[in-house]
DNA sequence: CATCAACATTTGATCGATCAAATCCAATCA
DNA sequence: TGATTGGATTTGATCGATCAAATGTTGATG
């Protein structure tokens, strides 16, 4: 086995000292051409990479961006942040961060994980999700000037300015609801309701407020309840007996439990149940969230964002959700 | 703010020299009670925390351990590793390892991902999931002497001994499936069938042998599709004409296409569609199978087991899945 | 031809831990 | 008393990179 290859060992086979190899990998520029080349061939030759714990040590900088996974979502809807997560991943990896996990009971908890990663392992930044009222964890990290980014608005009744100022992807549920009323609508319903969550969370009262901007006045067949299939379709039947002939939901559990009562239903979030059962959905792009969320933590850590990352200089970005249609029932089409 | 502590200003405020803090803290049976409690104190006092990149620069260990996370699975099945990671994320962190993640197109990409994780970043070990015949990433860790566990049998047809060298966790799906078929034939139903994907692999053939186990001769009445919700609805009506009564299903998804026609149907892997819609479903216990691959881990790197983990020394474990009855269906309960 | 600036390259110190070997110290024994 | 032993503690070197400052080299300029 080879011996490992090291700024020195290349700095000898290429006839120069270690800190020429260095500048070559980290300020080209700084040295005179032949001299790159020289060196770029020793290091290609001996197969270098550098040590990234010998880096972190100097730099302070460890390219280790944190994730707190959340307990799991005890229904359908926790898919979205599992989409989310291998886009982070993804995305991470092509500005040269690696994702770290790990796990926390509660908010304080994950502060708590903060704290600690950062002294013992350097991390460079965190990304949160799951973002709510009074959310503690972002004042903290403000407070200590750590670079991070939320999936997930602010959802503070804005008594704090500082809750603006860091930096957070979302994507427009509202538009996504509205989309979707408008799709039923143009299907010919003219009655349609609203199966939704109690007002007080945001991305609730976000999709509430998509729909009522189609419906206007007509805005009236409207039920909140909390998640689940069968709450849903207890849900579904009332509103069906209220008039609505077409429904909109805040999320797929709820919809799939109306599905059966009546296809003429959109859901969200576009879990795989939703495709699995042929329900039409508002899909969130995860995959561009996770690419915003990186491309922001590299311009805040003042890392160059690499070309297939979005380069909006933007501290805030809301993305357009997309609305799946599908026309054909899978398994609730009985005979 | 306060300046970092190190060992070194441990020690001076303690009053002894850097080694000794560190003797503290990995091996203080080297040093003496009092001057422990002292350096204890001091620990204490300054809040100090070992700096990782320091340490690992030295001894070689990152206490990282590398998982890749497979391209999403385009349906309901996928959440099983999705609950698996999150249970090996606790676990992990109860034996002092942090889960750091990567993706890779396919195998190839995941062998080079070993290479540069290892030579840059140190990794300690690899958790590898979703084995397959004629896995080359087993052999190439072998051979490179990387300690790792993979959640999944070798499924090779065991040509090369060395494949079955290695430490594996999986769940008896034969076993699972044999307790869903006796659950069915207590229910007083006589004609069950098996609503599976086509022989060859690995945990489909497991589960149809233990539909077989039970049922002996009366195990005839067999359908094998490509997974998915359709291809379960199709099937089972194609069973149920065909004189059976009730369905043993090698997925939820297969089980779900089932479901409407009738209820006597379980599912495999106790995805959230199942709690949601009230299915039966074989769960696999993925908080026990982590505890298990963290354990058997930190075994082959000779680290300390905390008791939190599972003890056996074995380097195969394989776990009895769980039935979860669930009697009443929620979302196909058609009035 | 000497001087100076600008660029290119090298040197020594450092990050914070552990390893290996040296030193110190008290207790034991000839 | 002095040598010996074993445990407790300290010292110096090291891991592999980067930083900061020093040195070396080149070319332009008067």
């Amino acid at each position: 086995m080879a011996e490992r290859a090291t700024l020195s060992s290349v700095a000898e086979r290429a006839g120069t000292s270690r800190q020429t190899v260095s500048n070559v990998l980290n300020a080209p520029e700084r040295v005179r051409p032949e001299t790159r080349d020289r060196v770029r061939a020793a290091i290609e030759a001996t197969g270098y990479r550098p040590h990234v714990a010998a880096r972190q040590l100097r730099t302070r900088r460890s390219m280790n961006v944190g994730l707190r996974l959340m307990p799991l979502q005890d229904g359908i809807n926790g898919s979205i942040l599992d989409a989310f997560v291998h886009a982070l991943t993804e995305n991470a990896a092509h500005a040269g961060y690696r994702l770290v996990l790990f796990s926390a009971p509660d908010d304080d908890g994950e502060i708590a994980a903060y704290d600690e990663l950062l002294e013992t392992a350097d991390l460079d930044a965190f990304v949160l999700t799951s973002t709510h009222h009074g959310d503690r964890r972002t004042r903290w990290l403000l407070d200590h000037g750590v670079a991070f980014a939320t999936f997930g608005r602010p959802w503070s009744a804005g008594t704090d300015p500082r809750d603006s100022v860091h930096h957070w992807v979302d994507v427009d549920g509202r538009l996504g609801a509205a989309a979707a009323t408008r799709h039923l609508r143009d299907l010919g319903h003219e009655r349609i309701g609203f199966l939704g969550w109690p007002a007080g969370s945001g991305a609730g009262d976000e999709r509430r407020a998509g729909w009522r901007d189609v419906l206007g006045a007509a805005a009236v067949l409207d039920e909140a309840v909390t998640d689940g299939v069968r709450q849903g379709s207890d849900a579904a039947a009332r509103l069906l007996a209220a008039g609505a002939t077409a429904l909109v939901c805040a999320s797929d559990s709820l919809a799939l439990g109306a599905f059966h009562r009546t296809t003429a239903v959109v859901g969200f979030d576009d879990t795989p149940v939703a495709a699995a059962v042929g329900l039409s959905s508002v899909a969130q792009p995860v995959e561009a969230a996770a690419a915003h969320v990186v491309a922001m933590l590299a311009r805040a850590l003042g890392d160059p964002v690499p070309p297939v990352l979005p380069s909006t200089p933007d501290r805030h970005v809301l993305l357009e959700p997309r609305l799946v249609v599908r026309d054909e029932p899978v398994s609730l089409a009985h005979p």
